[in-house]
DNA sequence: CCTTCTTGTGAGTTAAACTCACATATGTCT
DNA sequence: AGACATATGTGAGTTTAACTCACAAGAAGG
């Protein structure tokens, strides 16, 4: 035949090297991705960049940034290779008799409210796995294919990349260990300032948010701060006798029943962001993806009820 | 973050490879279409198999035939890549300001129809350049992205991988050179089966067709046939006066017109499968593709009204 | 000014990908 | 039945793409 077989594909690990690049914001991060050096990125992408004749970063000093054809060719390259992964996960699943479903889930949300019930999901649907991981991610940096079903605190239900659900609203309000009221018999919001506050780095700025809702000035002395990576050891913190943590309800509404935590002040409870569920808008319905949602909103609804 | 990244995506080279040799039906083909050797195509198919735990073909002898799960998951990796392809020709193309528009042809058609008017689209289109490719390989074949635009000759319009529409239709009939025919003065069908009949192996079978429906048994000595590999090859030794071929109208009404083709039979004009154009249907509209298919309909209606 | 974090790249290493050559299976033709 | 053509499978060796290592350089923050 008259005929020239064409390169129409770009060269694909060069490709897999930017939609991570892309899809993080940053050769490091896609590089711990990949398990490889940001050198090994940094090199695909000019590899890619070289072979398309046109520059998909702007390098910001040493940062870079997608330049708008780069987003726009890494949005479509980003949606094939979720097709392609949601297709290895089927014909890898075609092996097995389990279907595993991948959940990621907010730190707190998953040991303190999920993972007592994840067993009577299990129980209800021994033919569906679950593999959790917990993570505080934005969704929109985590490779396609990832996972099946997130969690995140989000405000906002605008139609995108996600279809989103809310799982439940909080209120935050200053709770510590009875024994800790008992040292420091305290009854107002200005009087707690001088007391150490527990404050994770994943709620920054909630207790300014507190006090200012309470009428107060903000605490000056950032001394006055215990911070901790993850909320639920903020909250263990507090549990432990430590100082004030800003506990949310109802995530700690057991802890109230059963005297582990006490709540003297008599400032606001402070309505905070709603948890929700999310799934990637792009992947076709899968009935274990429906299942887990379904009883998610039901396990919310009962526990709503039941406060 | 308490996360390990999952290898969702398989072996991209191993993938290519797969997707290849899926779509030709053969190992081998594919090789060729990606410039390896068999033996790579081999090993990279393997490799695919052993990371998703499950054969994606049948081997038959020293033949393979897709399974079940292999056409499925094919079938899906070969969209993701088209959806590539069409980027990455979108991502390249931005660094041009001509739109290259890539034709699949039968060899016949555009020697002798298209090539004659391809000037007129080319002055009409001046920012659009094309490319042109002959080829009688049958488009599902074909790698997506490698052509914008194919004419075949087939006969169902069928919804499916591709969009078509009809050019025109042929009309088939027994014709020579002037010189042969006053060499060998003949009138009835029975009367040239002594004769060299010219055929090409794109149309095998057309000679018993037009036999049969003229009334006539076949001709039973094949040494009467005079082969070539295409059919323009064929007309051209019919022009040099070789024998007869089956020419089909409108293709050779030119020839007619001008002396250099007759047809002194008085035999019937079989119908033949139509050309038509054909595009592949998950392709978002173009619109270089959409004003090259409304200039080829155009120049066909123009062609039927003048005959 | 120092520290931290990020990307870029020269030089060298690793291993994935490939070729070569041969074996084997099947179909076709004489 | 044997020769030939075409296809895939694979051992052994080669090639080179991909990668690591180490350092340089730019920017932000304290």
């Amino acid at each position: 035949m008259s005929e020239m077989p064409l390169q129409v594909l770009p060269p694909l690990t060069a490709l897999r090297s930017f939609e991570a690049a892309a899809r993080h914001g940053s050769f490091s991060r896609a590089a711990d991705e990949l398990c490889v050096t940001h050198g090994a990125v940094s090199r695909q992408v000019r590899v890619l960049e070289d072979w398309a004749g046109v520059a998909l970063f702007d390098r910001v000093g040493k940062r870079v940034v997608l330049t708008n054809v780069g987003r726009r060719f890494s949005d479509k390259v980003s949606s094939a290779f979720g097709d392609i992964a949601a297709a290895a996960r089927t014909l890898r699943a075609d092996t097995n008799s389990t279907r595993v479903l991948t959940l990621n889930i907010l730190p707190t949300f998953a040991m303190r409210w999920l993972l007592p019930r994840l067993s009577k999901f299990q129980f209800a649907h021994p033919q569906i796995e679950l593999r959790l991981v917990t993570s505080d991610q934005p969704l929109e940096r985590i490779a396609p294919g990832l996972f099946d079903v997130a969690v995140r605190r989000q405000s906002a239900l605008e139609p995108g990349e996600f279809r989103t659900g809310i799982i439940f609203t909080e209120d935050e309000l200053p709770v510590c260990s009875p024994a800790f009221a008992e040292a420091h018999p305290v009854r107002q919001a200005a009087e707690i300032k001088s007391l150490p506050l527990l404050v994770a780095d994943t709620r920054a700025g909630s207790w300014d948010r507190w006090f200012a809702a309470a009428g107060e000035s903000s605490v000056s002395n950032d001394a006055a701060f215990r911070r901790f990576d993850h909320f639920y050891l903020a909250l263990q913190a507090a549990i432990d006798g430590l100082g004030f943590a800003l506990g949310p309800l109802p995530l700690i509404e057991e802890d109230l029943a059963q005297g582990r935590l006490v709540a003297p002040l008599s400032g606001p409870k402070l309505s905070a962001v709603p948890y929700c569920w999310a799934v990637r808008s792009s992947e076709t319905e899968d009935p274990a993806v429906t299942q887990f949602i379904t009883w998610l909103e039901e396990e919310a609804l009962n526990f709503r009820r039941s406060r």
